[in-house]
Parts: structure tokens; C-alpha cells; sequence
DNA sequence: TCAAAAGTGTTTCGGATACACCCATGA
DNA sequence: TCATGGGTGTATCCGAAACACTTTTGA
């Protein structure tokens, strides 16, 4: 929505710009104090949403939800999947205001992106008033179809641990094993061995140990790893065989 | 497309009947003589595509893809998932016809379906001239990005088997197990060994073998096999997990 | 010195894989 | 009788899971 000066000129720009009755939503996941967040607006006077945009017409699904997410992020070039679209007529619940071309029945098409949360600085659009984290487990009611959107998204990042590697996205540059045990945990609710844990990503092969331990904080210094995007990318691609 | 008398009435109803610049196609597998089978349409004088649809205003996306999958084969009630949206906006490859409602640009909406090969009576609708079964190892160049959109379904189709039992929708209502073993093998390409498979399925704890043989054929007459649908289903809402 | 977190290795168990022999049938 | 396909069981191996002790650190 950016290039709008004002919530009207939005809505009255209608057709012209967007095609109608499509858009997209993205859940935005992000990791912080060991717990997985969601990133979600507030509509001025309204109930929280999921960010989402519209698609222009010379523009492909994907370019729109990368545009979405930059306007509310600021980031560029993040992780961002496709995963489900959601098309029941009445799934606003007759909640849109009529008669304008944001009145008419949406057909959305959701995403997923993970993203690092230090790097993120939310910016709540025209019609929002604020974009705030919450944790997943704290999600409050939102618009529409909006909580279960969400889910879906959670449902399929779960799923995906099965298949590809986590972290690259979510997890600062380095990073301790046991904050990226955390990460898994908190995706799959649920807590692991550290041990096995280990082992298994270990055997990844897509993780390098610093000569570095992170400091600071009380008891022991974890060491601190990072990525080899190479490998990574790589397990990416062809896919892995976990089972968690 | 049903209740159009001809082309030209199809294509002036346009925006009054359906929602613009959005379909849904169909990828329809099928399994006959021990190999799988793709339902493809061809437009007359034109090349093939996937059997597809449109949006009524009124209508889910589910209900379009299983009313597109009923006008197509005669069939309801059938296995239907979507599995991906398609929406670059050159997908048509600029080669919709201009002007009209269906020229405009479109996002669809992929959907797979498993369907019983012996059950269905393929049927042209109005802008085609042949409706048949194709093996999906000689799939003929199709129209827009419909080939990519079938591989896409296909690779969705054996990435599930991982997850989920196949065969209900595929088979007919008694089969052997060389018979479910070639459609798991039909589906991800490679052989499989004859003792594990059978121990894997039995294992799964969704087959009854019945007091039957199947008789006719040359050879020792295997064994007739049904699904337990109660556990089938189960088994399909639950996940599994096996590896192929 | 103690509590809390982090590093590390071994044993066990189960499921996946590899593999071979006998049986039934029609040609 | 023989070629072909179908039925069945066992030994092996590897990866997952279970599990305990030592080390470091700040309080």
C-alpha cells in the first residue's frame, strides 16, 4: 500500500491498481527470548490482523508477498513460502464494508516468512495503527479467517522441519546449540534431548563451531556457530530425512 | 463451464457468473495397466491442458475444483487437495486471447485428485474436442505453465506418501498387493522391494485380506485386499511415517 | 562451594534393508 | 515340466532413543 498518501486515496484506487478480490498474508515468524513470534497489525479501531497486501497487475504472487513484507519490515530477500489459499466466500464473515472495491469477496493467498527479529522494525500501515511481535502461543483473536491462517502456517513450518534445515532465517549470524534447540522446540512445541539434538545437527553437515564462546552470561560458555550457507542451501534444496 | 449453451455464451457471461482473473485446475491422476494416468483436455485446434475452471461468486475454492472435477468425469465425492497457486503474470505466455473476460490475466489454483481410473467416463467440455487419460511419463506439451503445474502436483502426490496411505481413491474397491505395490511404485518412480513392501502396508495396519483369490490371470492367484476405510482415514488425518 | 547450564560418549532397541526358498498356475 | 509370478521368514545393519558424568561459570 505504499505510495498512498491516505486511507481514501487507497480505496478508491481500487482496480486500478490491485486486481480485485485477490490478495496475499503473510505470517511472519521471527525467534526472540526463546520464544517463536508472529508479527501482527492493528487495524485503527479494529481487531489485529495478519499483514497482508494486494496484487498489482503486473505483478507475480510471490513479488506482492515480498512487497508486503518489506513495507512492514523493512527486510528484503527473506525466507518466503507459499503454502495454502484460502477461498470460502463467507471466510470475512461479512465483515468487509460494502460497496467500496475493498468491500468485495477475497480470495488470499498465504505465506510464510521467517525472518531475525533484531533486524525487523515494524511499521504498521495506512489503515493500521500498530505492528507489534506476539508470541504464537498468545495470539489474540484476529480478523476473518485470520487465526487460522496462522495455524496453517505453523502447521506447514512444522511439517517442513521433517524436510529442510531451520535457523538461517530466524537465528542472528551466530548462535549457540542450545538457542537453535530452542528454536526447534518452540516450532514443534515440544522439548528434545540436547545430546541427540546435537548429534543430529552435527550430522546436518551444515553448521560450522567458532573458536568463539558466547560470553556474558552465567554458567558455562556455550561456543558459538554459524551457518555454512553452501552446505545449507544445498540441504535445502535437496531436502533432508529428520524425524523430529 | 456446464449450463453454457455454446462458446461464445460461456465467454460473454464472464464476470456476471464468475470471479475475474481467477480459475482452478485440475491435475486428475488415474491408475490403469500398472501405470499412472493424467486426465488431460485438448481445445479445439489447440494444444492440450489441464481440465480447469472458474470461480463462482458464491462458491469456495473446494467446491469449484470438485464441480470442475464433477463436469470433467462424472465423479463427486473424490479425493481433492490443492496443493499450490500459480500467479506469475506471464504464466499465459501472452497467448490468451485479447479483449474478452478470459483474456484477462489469471492466478489459478492447483488441485490434485486421485480418482478410480475404471469409474470415470472422460468428457470434453465446450472449448475442447477430447477429454482422455494420459501416462504421465508421456505427457504431451500442454498450454501456459500446465506442465509445471502438473510436475508441481506430482511431486506434491510422493512427497504425501511419506505421510499419508494412497490407493483408496486409485484402486478399484478389491486389489492385490502387486497391484497397490505398482501404484506406490508408479508414483515415486522406482522399484520396490516385494517382502519389505508388503510388511510396510501390513503395517500399517489398514488392509484386510479377504478369504479371496484373484483368479483369471497366469500364475499363482494372489490374494484380494480392501481397505479398512474407518482405519484408512484415521490413518490419513493422523500422518504416518514411512519411508520410500 | 554450589547451583545451573553446557560439553561429551555409550548402550540399546527397533525398523529398514537385504536376501532365498517354496508354491501355484497356465502355457 | 517349466517359466513366471506370488506367498512367506530371517539375519543384519544403521540410525534413533535413552541415558550420566564432568566441566565451567557467576552468584
Amino acid at each position: 500500500m505504499t505510495g498512498f498518501k491516505s486511507q481514501d486515496e487507497f480505496y478508491e484506487a481500487g482496480d486500478r491498481v490491485y486486481l480485485p478480490h485477490l490478495s496475499v498474508d503473510c505470517v511472519i515468524f521471527g525467534f526472540h527470548e526463546n520464544s517463536l513470534k508472529v508479527l501482527l497489525l492493528k487495524w485503527k479501531n479494529g481487531p489485529w490482523c495478519l499483514p497482508g497486501g494486494f496484487i498489482k497487475h503486473k505483478e507475480s504472487l510471490d513479488q506482492s508477498a515480498n512487497r508486503t513484507l518489506k513495507e512492514r519490515t523493512g527486510l528484503t530477500e527473506i525466507f518466503l513460502k507459499q503454502f495454502h489459499a484460502f477461498g470460502e466466500p463467507d471466510r470475512e464473515n461479512g465483515k468487509r464494508a460494502k460497496g467500496s472495491w475493498i468491500g468485495k469477496r477475497f480470495i488470499t493467498v498465504g505465506y510464510y516468512a521467517l525472518v531475525e527479529y533484531s533486524k525487523v522494525f515494524p511499521e504498521p500501515d495506512l489503515l493500521s495503527s500498530e505492528c507489534k511481535w506476539f508470541d504464537v502461543n498468545a495470539v489474540p483473536d484476529l480478523i476473518y479467517d485470520h487465526n487460522q491462517i496462522m495455524n496453517k502456517a505453523l502447521e506447514t513450518l512444522r511439517l517442513s522441519l521433517n524436510d529442510h534445515p531451520v535457523g538461517y532465517n530466524l537465528l542472528p549470524e551466530k548462535f549457540t546449540m542450545p538457542q537453535l534447540q530452542k528454536l526447534y522446540e518452540t516450532i514443534l512445541g515440544e522439548t528434545l534431548d540436547r545430546r541427540n539434538f546435537q548429534k543430529q545437527m552435527i550430522a546436518l553437515d551444515v553448521l560450522i563451531r567458532l573458536n568463539e564462546r558466547k560470553t556474558g552470561g552465567a554458567h558455562k560458555a556455550p561456543y558459538l556457530y554459524r551457518f555454512d550457507k553452501r552446505k545449507y542451501d544445498k540441504a535445502m534444496k535437496q531436502g533432508l530425512r529428520l524425524s523430529f
